[in-house]
DNA sequence: ATATGCATGTCGCAC
DNA sequence: GTGCGACGTGCATAT
């Protein structure tokens, strides 16, 4: 069930919006609005021209003309919503506890209200991820360096949690920091807290190595200070490496079954 | 100028949207779509019914019918468009270099699309970040702790850059690390890392303070560890008190103006 | 251009 | 519920 309103009334827009919170559609409205934010912290914007959208989940997004992010936002949940006519205007308010904050719309003008019942059943994938990385060195260690032997993967030590954790060719402990992007100082900190404390507690040389596409200057003067590595692992490569395992097994797995 | 279209065919949505692209209008399309993203990693999403908002610096922004991000999209810099029909679908692309990437979005269908040139002068302004917390400490230091004198702030140590750093009421050296929220471990970290280069170069006693609204349960064992302490300060309050301060100094300056 | 840290970050996952 | 780290994080700022 669509509604779609052209430049309506305030009183119109508040019917037709108020009726999709009740259905949880997803409201679009263009219009001329202001908005006050209060909770986390508190913001004011003064009128101007926006893109409002209220999901199904109540996140609310108000966007600028221009720029990537929310100007001002709502994340969906335990969100209660609420719209009303007020002298010729539409207010549009916005609740929720945990965090306690609240938003509050006013337009004095809409161009335009969309309230639709949109249907997603898609699937999302997405490769190339820190994790997709982890699982190819797992997979085939040689990405990481050759004669390496991975034993265990989020191993907890005293500080937190490593990347990976192996056994190089010549038999050293190699504790791994993974990152899928240019490593920073950060980074680099991490890591070297790991391997203080599986220094502390194995009694034999440890390697400490953080496995990313780049490194910045900076933090590759502090990684030697601490004495660790950098080895350069591409991420795309582990992508590629990954996809060529999943094809491998699927074969398998449709030989299996044709047996 | 505004372009409606409900239910548009392929063809008129290609010619409406790529003259939208032209004049740089704000373009909102609701419909059914597939999207494939390729550059700093890589996605698939099958298809099914979205909002997609292009705006007028090429920020694209794709919304499922729920939650608060965007399943994809495309921050604004230097990015380049192109709508065009294929067999009763509209694929819309864009690319930027820098980091290079791009998406295509196939819409099958089309509920509705509306391309408006928005007018948006507002002025947002946005109070309790950690910036104003700083502001607020360094106007009316006992926020933090009585007696408290503050000396410099983003001083400049070996690791980067300190905070807040000042002296006590009993002449002790202070090192402050202000956060807004919460503090975590990184934050505990971050402190003890300037400590310790305070101390060297000073050759006296030094107190590391952690400023922020709460402290985790185990960061807090980690202060300990260190010798750090734990002040509670209150980001609303600190937000208050550069209010007051604004508007007496707001006050002043109508004084002055009017002798 | 690169590096560093904040954000009303949001989100997922483990404890 | 809390804590912790990743994110195609984005973004501003300082170098």
């Amino acid at each position: 069930m669509n509604e779609i309103l052209v430049e309506p009334s305030s009183q119109e827009a508040e019917n037709v919006v108020n009726r999709a919170f009740q259905r949880r559609a997803v409201v679009v409205i263009v219009g001329d609005c202001s908005v006050h934010y209060h909770g986390r912290a508190s913001s004011k914007l003064t009128a101007g021209e926006r893109v409002a959208i209220i999901k199904e989940d109540g996140a609310l997004l108000v966007h600028r003309p221009s720029g990537y992010e929310p100007v001002n936002w709502m994340p969906g949940q335990n969100v209660a919503y609420n719209a009303k006519t007020k002298d010729k205007t539409l207010e549009i308010r916005a609740v929720r506890r945990k965090p306690a904050e609240s938003i509050k719309l006013v337009f004095n003008r809409i161009h335009l209200i969309s309230c639709m019942d949109l249907r997603d059943f898609g699937d999302f994938s997405l490769h190339a991820s820190e994790e997709d990385m982890h699982r190819a060195i797992l997979l085939k260690p040689s990405l990481l360096e050759t004669g390496f032997k991975p034993i265990s993967y989020e191993k907890k030590v005293e500080p937190g949690f490593m990347d990976i954790y192996g056994i190089d060719r010549n038999g050293k402990l190699m504790v791994v920091e993974v990152k899928r992007k240019t490593a920073g100082k950060e980074a680099v900190l991490q890591l070297a807290k790991y391997m203080e404390a599986v220094k502390r507690k194995a009694n034999r040389e440890v390697r400490g190595i953080l496995a990313a596409p780049d490194i910045a200057k900076d933090a590759h003067r502090t990684l030697e200070t601490f004495g660790l590595e950098f080895l350069q692992v591409d991420p795309r490569k582990c992508a590629e490496t990954l996809q060529q395992a999943e094809t491998r097994k699927l074969a398998e797995f449709f030989g299996e079954n044709q047996l």
